[in-house]
DNA sequence: AACTATATCAACCGCATGCTA
DNA sequence: TTAGCATGCGGTTGATATAGT
């Protein structure tokens, strides 16, 4: 087949027989050999020095999205795809910019990804993948079933978990470059937005895979979380005196097997965030926690910031539950949840303790 | 086992951008 | 200032793999 070069990286004056379609591995030894050698140079220049029958462009793209040495290939993380969930509501489809915040993957990747998983699954929790909003708003929250109340609640708490975060990421570039900040400053500031509470349940299972990011005290206000196929969440609208949070395995009434212990969203009400353990166990499981606990840093300011600066507020009021089939489509399925009540300090924070091991999401 | 539908992802294509003479 | 070249980017395609019937 004669293939016409084209604009971008085919050799110009010829019309060469060039290859298409799939590398061989022999090509890619060629490419890979070449390169090595000498560098890539001009892509153009690079085909025939290297004994190759592509173009510049297909070179290029081969190098950079499969031969480069630097690259990590297989499945993604839950942070990575939390980082283009974030990234994309911030930045829409600027792949290469996404691409530069996740080592080692390509914009190609990244892309493909998006496409095939992320948007999907997005648009089956009911958030618009392009606008990361929820979609039929005042349908799904007319009050007309649980399950449509429930999808609203979540895409509530998805859309404020978003806007949140990629604030920070926002903030964080602007701080490691105050040039630009200056330069972009706007000419009248535009008051900083309301801060009420903020829900940041998909974190309990975002992170369970991280552990280390967020440690704290376990606490919250008259909340039960459990899991039962799904995750239950009953949040009292009464934020008086909190209780503290005990963490038991199901099966047998204790904190036994947990080695890994992370701490999830939540909502703030006033004042700085708290620190210190609160256990209501008996003294051994409590040392046990706090040596886990311990193992971990705590980032509590993180979490403060990252909750206060979410401007979606979340009704917290009705119980929510997270049907089972929310979790399935995870690259990492989280594990089981298990938190109690009981009657403890007050403290002003909320927090969901992850048990990594105690549990089997799909006993 | 055979066929079809769907998902995945490597690769292509055309346009945009930056650089240089 | 402009034209030509080199490279980068993002949308799209199509081959292959996998799931479903």
């Amino acid at each position: 087949m004669e293939v016409k070069a084209d604009d971008g990286g085919c050799w110009p004056d010829n019309v060469v027989e060039l290859k298409k379609g799939p590398w061989t591995p022999e090509e890619d030894q060629k490419l890979l050999h070449y390169i090595q050698q000498h560098g890539h140079g001009s892509w153009r220049t690079l085909p025939p020095k290297a004994g190759l029958q592509r173009c510049g462009k297909s070179c290029r793209l081969r190098w950079k999205n499969y031969l480069r040495p630097d690259i990590k290939r297989g499945k993604f993380s839950i942070q990575e795809e939390q980082t283009i969930i974030q990234l994309h509501a911030l930045l829409g489809n600027r792949w290469s910019t996404i691409a530069a915040h996740l080592p080692k993957r390509t914009d190609n990747e990244i892309k493909n990804y998006w496409n095939s998983h992320l948007k999907k699954r997005l648009s089956n929790m009911g958030i618009d993948p392009t606008t990361h909003k929820p979609k039929n708003h005042a349908f799904f929250c007319g009050g007309r079933s649980n399950d449509f109340a429930n999808l609203c609640h979540m895409a509530q708490w998805e859309t404020a978990r978003l806007e949140a975060e990629a604030r920070l990421v926002r903030e964080s570039k602007l701080m490691s470059n105050p040039s630009t900040h200056l330069l972009n400053k706007p000419t009248t500031a535009a008051p900083p937005p309301p801060r009420p509470p903020c829900l940041d349940v998909l974190k309990v299972w975002a992170w369970t895979n991280n552990p280390g990011k967020h440690m704290s005290t376990a606490t919250t206000p008259s909340g039960l979380l459990t899991y039962n196929g799904g995750l239950q969440l009953n949040l009292s609208d009464n934020l008086g005196p909190i209780p503290t949070v005990e963490l038991f395995d199901q099966n047998s009434s204790s904190i036994t097997n947990i080695n890994r212990v992370q701490l999830s969203g939540s909502w703030t009400v006033n004042g700085p965030p708290s620190t210190g353990y609160n256990y209501d166990q008996d003294d051994d499981e409590e040392e046990e926690v706090k040596g886990i606990i311990d193992d971990y840093s705590s980032s509590m300011d993180q979490i403060h910031d990252m909750m206060i600066m979410t401007s979606n507020p979340v009704d917290y009021a009705d119980p929510l539950w997270i049907p089972s089939s929310f979790m399935q489509g995870f690259t990492d399925l989280p594990p089981r949840i298990n938190v109690s009540e009981t009657s403890g300090p007050s403290d002003n924070y909320v927090f969901q303790v992850v048990d990594a091991n105690a549990f089997n999401l799909t006993h």
